[in-house]
DNA sequence: AAAGATTTGACAATCATTTAACAATGTTGT
DNA sequence: ACAACATTGTTAAATGATTGTCAAATCTTT
């Protein structure tokens, strides 16, 4: 895409963003001034005009942004009019959650395949689709276009799918273990450590 | 406790510390410099100190830091040595994931109830808790003590719920659902929004 | 069509976080 | 017990993020 050094801050809100203006657009408001959004998703104005002018200016001036463009806009930037073909590695309580979760696939994110390593899970269907044994995963992501794998397994098991989903070059990996995994820079890592968040909300309410 | 404005990139760096030091205890390992875990969790050692002296000194120079004991003093600051009840609403796919996601009792966090809003669900068990309608978590979380409630329901019955929660004075809220939660400050919320999370892997791969 | 109101985009100023540097302090080996 | 070494805690500097301000652009009203 376009952009140089968008930080990490930044990047972060944008989801928040489309979440709010798809909530506008569904209540059929077309314009928008960065002053009302601030008031509505109680960050300053000053804050999300320049996070806009990141990714070059969506609004005019006197007149504010129009919802309906802007939220496409930033589904552009964040790659949501682009297919991802994805595979859930570990068909446990999580695993399983998630290919139920199906808001995924009304984005653009398609589950391909589901693996798991207890043969007991083999050809259950999740959504349509057949658990495999994991050792199915090298040949699966080569032959099927696959550009992430959520990693719903313990962190052993994680860290040595990890490399596996290296060699075949997986683009990016949604990582559910509680396990920081060492892969090359070129491949996206985006970590959701439920353990961490509850940790931090506990400490929460600790520290008042 | 007896901070004063630890920031939030602090804290939130404190549970990977807490997991890094539990890594290292198991292994048997007594003392680490802050260079040493520098290298291995991949931060400057500079930050490391600065972090750990927000709450005081656990170090000692010449020697680096004692495993253990910081370990478990970090527990401390996170508030891990004190038990908390919790409810989890919603017995979706989500809900009964996390249900069975026992870590969280070997950490002091007890799930005591599970609520649904679906009849076909009540009196269905989950780790030996049956499911109970919606309607009874007023009195409920009133009569068990419980500090956490765990929200894994669509948004509309989040935003409800936690009206509900705040009347029977809930101390945080776990929050699952892809809306933010209007709650007066004294009430700690955790938002884990999945859909945010996917959104920011996709920007990602899209922007490489 | 002109005047006044609105609102962005850009830039400057402030605030927060991270990194670097080093003196002070304790450790280890002899 | 002493000297050399290691490593923290702390302060200062550098970097990064957020907020405030205002000219320029556009809209709206009369």
């Amino acid at each position: 895409m376009d952009d140089k050094n968008i930080s990490q801050a930044v990047v972060s809100r944008l989801p928040r963003y489309y979440r709010y203006l798809g909530d506008l657009k569904d209540s059929g408001i077309e314009r928008i001034s960065s002053q009302d959004l601030s008031k509505l998703m109680k960050v300053t104005a000053s804050q999300i005009r320049q996070d806009f002018n990141n990714f070059g200016g969506f609004g005019q001036q006197g007149y504010g942004y129009n919802v309906e463009y802007l939220h496409s806009e930033i589904a552009k930037i964040l790659g949501l009019n682009e297919i991802h073909n994805l595979i859930i590695v570990g068909a446990g309580n999580l695993g399983q959650a998630l290919a139920n979760y199906m808001n995924f696939e009304r984005r653009g994110f398609i589950v391909k395949g589901i693996f798991d390593k207890n043969p007991d899970l083999y050809g259950k269907e999740l959504r349509g689709i057949a658990v495999q044994p994991v050792e199915n995963i090298e040949n699966f992501v080569k032959e099927n276009d696959i550009d992430i794998a959520v990693l719903t397994i313990p962190k052993d098991g994680a860290v040595k799918t990890a490399e596996i989903l290296v060699k075949c070059n997986i683009k990016a990996i949604w990582n559910f273990a509680h396990v920081d995994l060492n892969v090359p820079e070129s491949i996206v890592v985006e970590n959701v450590h439920l353990s961490d968040s509850l940790m931090k909300l506990s400490y929460g309410i600790v520290n008042q």
